[in-house]
This record gives structure tokens, C-alpha cells and sequence, in this order.
DNA sequence: TTGAAAGCGGTACCAC
DNA sequence: GTGGTACCGCTTTCAA
């Protein structure tokens, strides 16, 4: 490759001239142009690679008008659904060729609105974003006309914003979660949910149907607050030290996971039999947990590779496009048993259903609790 | 703000018309330059926000030679390892008004190389850089004259690469979580590690030391591999399958976590009784797996806002750079037990350091247990 | 203080 | 086919 010394230093001219050619016919013959005689060509292509020659992005983004970079704006990169989320799309994305400018909002609505603002001067060819909210003004009023397309997760936004679409079906993993939680005998189950945004929505929607359907009066409550492991604490907490406490509870996010845990452990309760957990979207080693978690799934790589190609698609073509739904499903795993007070009967039918889908067999794990009482511990 | 139509149409000319100004003034202004009085500055000012302008970052890195972006190549963001690297680097760098552009190169050493020049192509004013190897030439040339700062995490290359270094002291908590397995009356320890990358040299010696310094012949096993999933089931379930198993293995990475996992749960183990495991760099739920997963410790947020940090100095002004150092320390918890065979005397030691450390107190989990128990199961 | 003009490193149109 | 040249949008001397 290059012989030695900063690389930033050689520009086209400087092939040119050791090619001995025009300038013109450098950029043509680098950019894969047609039309230059093969030994032009080959003059070329030696004298760029004694230099070491790499185009500079910046002067072509500036000419031509389009830089082969997308923005993502995403709300905690910590979190492993977002972190499956970028990977996907960076799959994608890499190999057709762009980068990605990874910007991190802390789901603070205003951060949106900023670090679009920064993508934009960067001329990112598109937009791939989480906002934190809906209808924060700010950010709207930057989407509003963002001049490149814009690719939304999980959110649904007023018409008025020219965005594409790609949304996950939480109404149907909530609501089998909540119909199987129902069928076990649980009458008092809380779903935890965050802020109003398409997600929370569904999930509600889908409880209240579940409820619905079931002929049953009432018995479902929705805790509202933010997607926080110290929220997950609080809320379960403040659940489980009500009178009437919930004998199940739906997890609106993978971050209240180990909040919910905490309480769970600290009051020595054990999931699946005195309390039932199910939570939405997978976290490493939740399968792993004593019970397993059951949990409302999706395909989180996917929603990133989806987003990617969506975008990718509107960049080479802009227009309108349909938004693209893609499947949860709920996972009954352990930690979503029969309700403390059911009948026999139906609690049957679950512990078939259970062992056939939870990933670490019961009787392997329940034969080591039991030599380890025997080890006399 | 603007008023509509598409942004990125205003440009400086645009508003030095507006404002009836020439096109060095609006430049001066919006770049905070003194110079300008009162009466122009605040007329560019004026029509520069009319219009909605906002300067075009590739133009401006164009002339200035700066982008105020750096690059970022990880292996893989999915691990939350990588993933609060990442997060601790943006969160400095955004601070300092610096984009990430962020790649992946799935641990394949020839896409390091392959990213790398991608991201100075893009003019990236430094990288931070997590190669999948030390001495791949491809890499190593590319890193020879990068022309920019680069922060290199837990790597060391030849003297010859001008780059600088954010390092964990891995010796450190491998030692200390080997000699606790020692004291628990280990014999056989394995340790399973990745590729000849600094840390997988540092964690060997760390326990070659630490069998060295307790006088004992041998008895240690070291396993090289991948770090993988698949890796760590491979690995693990060859290991307890041969004639004399070790009754303690430790993970060199987080990775292979889950796949150690599945042997144990496959074959009915008993964390901590049938067999210790130590893993190293922590997992969302380990604490929460039964019995919690011990662990050597790290923060690996500060890992990512060190490397930030010294590549930001770097970028102000060049020069050499002391090594950082960050700790690493060994958490012991309830699957680093006695060893099988060990006496009564050992083992109250430990119970008692055990007790302490533990995330989840043992009284409330086993509580749980027993009640699971009697409920009939 | 302010503005004209010369680039930064390429691309692409337009003659030759 | 090939090379001159006018920009892309902005920063930065340099004069006025």
C-alpha cells in the first residue's frame, strides 16, 4: 500500500501529477467511470497506489451532495434491544457501503431534537430514530422537514412528518402474555409500562382486551412511569405492598427487569409460584434465571436490519412506503406459573405448556436443587 | 426556527444576502470570531435564523481540516461489555461536541483494518480502536500512519505504532479470583480465554502466578479458543467430560457465560457445589442467576470515557501518553464455592466472605426455595 | 470593521 | 478519450 508518512497528505492532484495525467481523469478512473483507455487507466491506478491515495469523503460528500452516512439517534446504546437494534443496521448499512453516526439521546426528548440537528449539518443521507417522545415539539418541528428520509422505531408520529415506519406488533405478544396469565387463574395482574409512546399504547390496549374478552370486570392495573431499572424497583415494590396485591405482573420493558427482581429477591418470593413475571423483550441470561423469565420476544436485529433497508430503499428512491410490521411473541417460560389460589385443573395444562418451551429443562434443574440439599449445605 | 422547505437549500450566501452583509462577515459570526460590530453581528444573526440556517459541516472539515467527529471500531456492540464502552466514550465525546462514527468488525482482523481506513477517509479527527488481534499486518499497517490520535483499548502493539492506550488491569482480578478458588481448596482450575490478546496473556499469567506462588506443581488447565457462545458450551462440556474434570473453571470473557451455562444447567450442576465458575466482566442478570455468578469486575463505562478522554487531549495536542490504567477487581459470589472435596475448615472462611459480597442475600433465596417446596410442586 | 478572493479536495460539464 | 475549469459551502488571509 502506501510507502510511508501521513496519509492525509496526498491528494488527487498529486496523483495527477506523478500519473501524469489530468486531473479529471483521476476521479474518473478512482470513481469507476467509464470511458478511459486502459492505459490511462492503469497509469492511474499505479500512480494512486504508490501514493497510498484515498479519496477525501468530505470534498466528494461536499460535490456530490451525499455522503454514504446515516444518523441513528437512539435513546441508551446500554440497552440490549437498542444494542441489537444498531447491530442489525450496521450490517446492513456497512455493506451497502455507509457509516453510521451513533448519537445517544438518554431519552431525554429535547437531546432528539439536538442531535438531529447535528446529524443533519453532517448531511447524513438519512435518519434512523427512537425519539423518547411523540409529540415533543421541538423534535417534531425538526422532523418536520429533515430533507433526508427518516426511518422511526416503534413510534408512530402525526402525519404531518414524512417518516417510514418500522413498528414492532406489541399488541400481540402482550395480549397472548396476558391470556396466558389469565388462563392460569391470575384475576389481579399489573402491567408496567413508560411513557405514552406507540409501545406503551399497545401493550395497554392489549391488556384491556385480553381483560376484555375474558368477560372479566376489572382486576388489571397499568402503572405509568419511565423505563427505569429504579422505577422497575419502585413500581413493584409499591405493587406488591398494596392489600390487594397483583398475582402476576407484565414488565412493559427490559429495563425493569432487574428492579422488579430486586424486590423479588429481597422479599424471598418465588417467581412462578408466588408471583408471576413475565417481562417484554429478552435480556441476556433471563432464560437462565431460577425460574426462567417468561418474556415477550421479537426479533430485535431484525427491527434494525428492517429500519436499514427501509432507509437504504428511500435513499435510492424517495417516496412514500408502507410501514413494515414485524411479530413478538410471547415466551412462557417459568417465571409465569398458575396464580397462588387456582384450582388443580389449570394448572395442569400450563406446566405441560411450560416445560415444552422453557429452555433449561426443569428436571435437570430441580435434580441439582436437590443434591445441593442433600450436600447439606 | 426555519420556516419550511427543505434545510439544507440555505447557505451562507444565502444569509449574508439577507442581511445585506458579505459572506466573510456571516462566517465571522456564526463562528463566534470577535471582530464584528454590534449592529452587523446582530443582522447575520437575524437572517441567519430567518432562513434556519445551519453551517454544512462537510464544508467546514473541508477547510478547516477538522471534523470534530472520531471513529469508534469494536467487535461487537451486542456485547454490553462493548456496548458500555461505547456509551461512556459518547457521552465525553458528544459533551465535547464531537460525533462518533461507529463500525463493527465482528472480530475479524482484516475488517479492522478495512473500517479503519473507511473512518479516515472520512477525516475523522482520531479513532478508538478494540482490534480483534495485536499482530495483524493489515491492521498494523493501516495503524503505522493513521495520521490521527488513536486510543487503543486493552491492546498493546509494537513500539512502532504511534498509539495510546487505556488498559485493564486484568491480573489483577484474575489473580485474586484464582487464589480464592485456591483457598476454597481448588486443585484443578481451568481457565478458558480468547485469542493471544493482552488480556487473555494477563488472565494466564495471573493464574500461572497464582498457582506458582501457592507452591502447587500443576493442576491448571488453560483452554484457548474463541470467544463465543458456542466457544464456551464447546469448551466447558469437553472439560467436565474428561477424567479428571476441574472443579473450577474460569471464563475469560463474558461471552462465554451463556454457553458455560448451558452445560451446567444440561447436566444438572450445582453452581458453587458440583462446580465454581468465575466470569470475567459482568453480564445484566448474573447477580441474579441462582446461585449469583462471580465475577471479575470492571467499569466499563469508565474504560470508554478514559479512552475518550486521552484521545480528546491527544487531538488538542499531540504527543506521547502514558498508559491509563483501570482496575479490575474480583467479586466473589455464590458460584465460587468450596471445592468438592475440600475440608470443613476452608470452606467457613469462605461461606462467611461469600455472604458478604452477594448481591442476593442467601437467607430470602433459599427461604424461597424451601416455601416452592412445600407449596407442592 | 468589513468584504473580495483564494483555496480545501473532489466532481462533472464541456470543449478539444 | 482526455483535460481544463467551474463550482460544492465554508474559512481565512489580505486589502481597503
Amino acid at each position: 500500500m502506501s510507502k510511508d508518512g501521513a496519509r492525509t497528505r496526498t491528494g488527487i492532484k498529486a496523483v495527477a501529477a506523478l500519473a501524469g495525467v489530468g486531473i479529471a481523469s483521476v476521479s474518473r478512473v478512482l470513481s469507476g467511470q467509464p470511458g478511459s483507455s486502459p492505459q490511462l487507466t492503469q497509469r492511474v491506478l499505479e500512480a494512486a497506489r504508490q501514493l497510498g491515495y484515498t479519496p477525501n469523503a468530505l470534498a466528494q460528500g461536499l460535490r456530490r451532495k451525499t455522503t454514504r452516512s446515516i444518523g441513528f439517534v437512539g435513546s441508551d446504546i446500554t440497552n440490549p434491544l437498542i444494542a441489537s437494534i444498531v447491530s442489525g443496521a450496521e450490517a446492513v448499512l456497512s455493506q451497502a457501503g455507509f457509516s453510521i453516526l451513533l448519537t445517544n439521546s438518554a431519552g431525554v426528548a429535547s437531546v432528539d431534537a439536538e442531535r438531529i440537528e447535528t446529524l443533519l449539518q453532517r448531511q447524513v443521507d438519512g435518519l434512523i430514530v427512537l425519539p423518547a417522545l411523540e409529540d415533543d415539539p421541538a423534535t417534531l418541528a425538526v422532523m418536520r422537514n429533515v430533507g433526508v428520509p427518516l426511518v422511526l422505531i416503534d413510534r408512530t408520529l402525526p402525519e404531518a412528518v414524512p417518516a417510514h415506519y418500522v413498528l414492532s406488533d406489541h399488541y400481540r405478544g402482550v395480549g397472548d402474555a396476558c391470556r396466558y396469565l389469565l388462563a392460569a387463574g391470575h384475576r389481579r395482574i399489573a402491567l408496567v409500562v413508560g411513557r405514552d409512546v406507540r409501545p406503551t399504547r399497545e401493550r395497554v390496549r392489549a391488556v384491556e382486551d385480553a381483560y376484555a374478552a375474558a368477560g372479566l370486570p376489572d382486576g388489571l392495573r397499568v402503572h405509568h412511569g419511565t423505563l427505569t431499572l429504579a422505577h422497575g424497583e419502585a413500581a413493584v415494590e409499591e405493587m406488591l405492598s398494596a392489600s390487594q396485591p397483583p398475582t402476576a405482573v407484565i414488565l412493559g420493558g427490559n429495563q425493569l427487569l432487574e428492579g422488579a427482581l430486586r424486590v423479588v429477591h429481597r422479599r424471598g418470593l418465588t417467581l412462578g409460584v408466588d408471583l408471576s413475571l413475565v417481562c417484554c423483550d429478552d435480556v441476556p441470561l433471563s432464560r437462565f434465571h431460577q425460574p426462567p423469565i417468561a418474556t415477550v420476544m421479537r426479533d430485535s436485529t431484525q427491527l434494525g436490519r428492517r429500519a436499514a433497508e427501509v432507509l437504504l430503499a428511500q435513499i435510492a428512491s424517495p417516496g412514500e412506503s408502507e410501514p413494515v410490521h414485524l411479530e413478538t411473541w410471547f415466551e412462557p417460560r417459568g417465571s409465569a406459573g398458575a396464580a397462588p389460589t387456582s384450582a388443580p385443573g389449570p394448572v395442569k395444562g400450563l406446566r405441560s405448556r411450560q416445560a415444552r418451551s422453557d429452555a433449561v429443562k426443569a428436571t435437570p434443574a430441580s435434580a441439582a436443587r436437590q443434591r445441593k440439599r442433600q450436600s447439606g449445605t
